[in-house]
DNA sequence: GGCATTAACTTGCGTTTTGCAAGTGGAAAA
DNA sequence: TTTTCCACTTGCAAAACGCAAGTTAATGCC
C-alpha cells in the first residue's frame, strides 16, 4: 500500500503527497470528481481512459483513507453510493490547475478537455474557487 | 513503460503529466535537482527517500526521453555525469509549490523540509522564479 | 412474486513493475 | 598496479497491475 511506502515517512511535503496521489489513477479520479462532477463508482469507471474496476476499488479506498473522498449512500438510490471530495481533496484544485497549464505548455498533442485549460488560463481563480465550493467549473 | 500507458494519450492533460511523473520517484528526483540543487546520479541515490538504482536510472532515462532532464558529462570530472533540468523540468516549479503548501496544510506530521515550506509560503513568486532560471531557491 | 438488470464491488490469474543485492566497466586516485 | 569511485546493469523474488469473470444486494418490470 501507499501509505507503507518509505517516502510516506520521509517528512518531505512532496513524498507525502505522492503516497497519496503518486500513482496513475489518483488524480485522475480527483479529476473526473472535482471537474468533471462525476460522483458514483459506475461513472469512475467508465471514464476516459479506463481504470480496470479491481484498482478504482483500490484507489477509492485509499483516497477515503487518506481523506480526500468521502463515501455515503445515495439517499434517493440505496443500492448506489456517492462519493465525494473533502475539503481536503478539493484544495487539490491548485495543483491540478498548475498542471493544466504546464501540460498545456508543453503537450503540443493535447486535445481533449481543452475547455478546461482555457478555463483555468482565462481565471484561474475562479477556477479554483468554484471546485473548493464543491461547484463544477 | 509509462509513455505506453494508455492515460497518456487520452488527451486530458492531467493523464499526460501523469504519464512523465505519474509515480513514486519522478517528482522527488525534479524535486532534488529543483530545490535542492543535485545534479548527479550518486547524490540522487543517497537521497532521503533511498530510490533503488535500477529504479533511478529507470527514471532519469524516462525523465530524459521526454525532455525533462538533460545529462552531459562534467567537463571537471570526465567519469561523472551532469543531470540538468530543462525549461520544461523548471516550469514544474508552480505545481511543486503548489503541492508543498497543499501538504504544508494536510500533513501535519511534516518536518522536513520546512525551510522549503516556508520559503514557498512567504515568497511563492521568488521560489518559482529562482528555479526557473536553474538557480536553488 | 419472480426474473432480469443495475451498482458496486471481489476474486483469480497471468503480466508487469518494483525493490534489493550483487556484479560490470571504465576512469582516476594511491 | 591495485584500489576506489561513478554510473550503471543484471538476476531474482515480491508486490502491483490489468483483464475477465463472479458475487451480493437493491431495483425495475411483468
Amino acid at each position: 500500500m501507499k501509505a507503507k511506502n518509505a517516502n510516506y515517512n520521509s517528512g518531505c511535503p512532496i513524498a507525502y503527497a505522492l503516497g497519496i496521489f503518486g500513482d496513475q489513477w489518483s488524480l485522475l479520479i480527483v479529476r473526473d470528481m472535482a471537474v468533471k462532477g462525476v460522483h458514483t463508482y459506475s461513472e469512475l469507471l467508465n471514464g476516459w481512459e479506463g481504470i480496470s474496476t479491481n484498482i478504482l476499488a483500490q484507489r477509492l479506498k485509499h483516497l477515503e483513507e487518506t481523506g480526500i473522498v468521502t463515501k455515503k449512500r445515495d439517499p434517493e438510490n440505496w443500492r448506489s453510493f456517492v462519493y465525494e471530495l473533502t475539503q481536503k481533496g478539493r484544495d487539490l484544485a491548485p495543483v491540478i490547475a498548475e498542471i493544466v497549464l504546464w501540460s498545456g505548455k508543453y503537450n503540443t498533442a493535447d486535445h481533449a478537455m481543452t475547455g478546461t485549460l482555457d478555463k483555468v488560463r482565462m481565471d484561474r481563480k475562479q477556477f479554483e474557487d468554484s471546485i473548493r465550493k464543491g461547484d463544477v467549473p
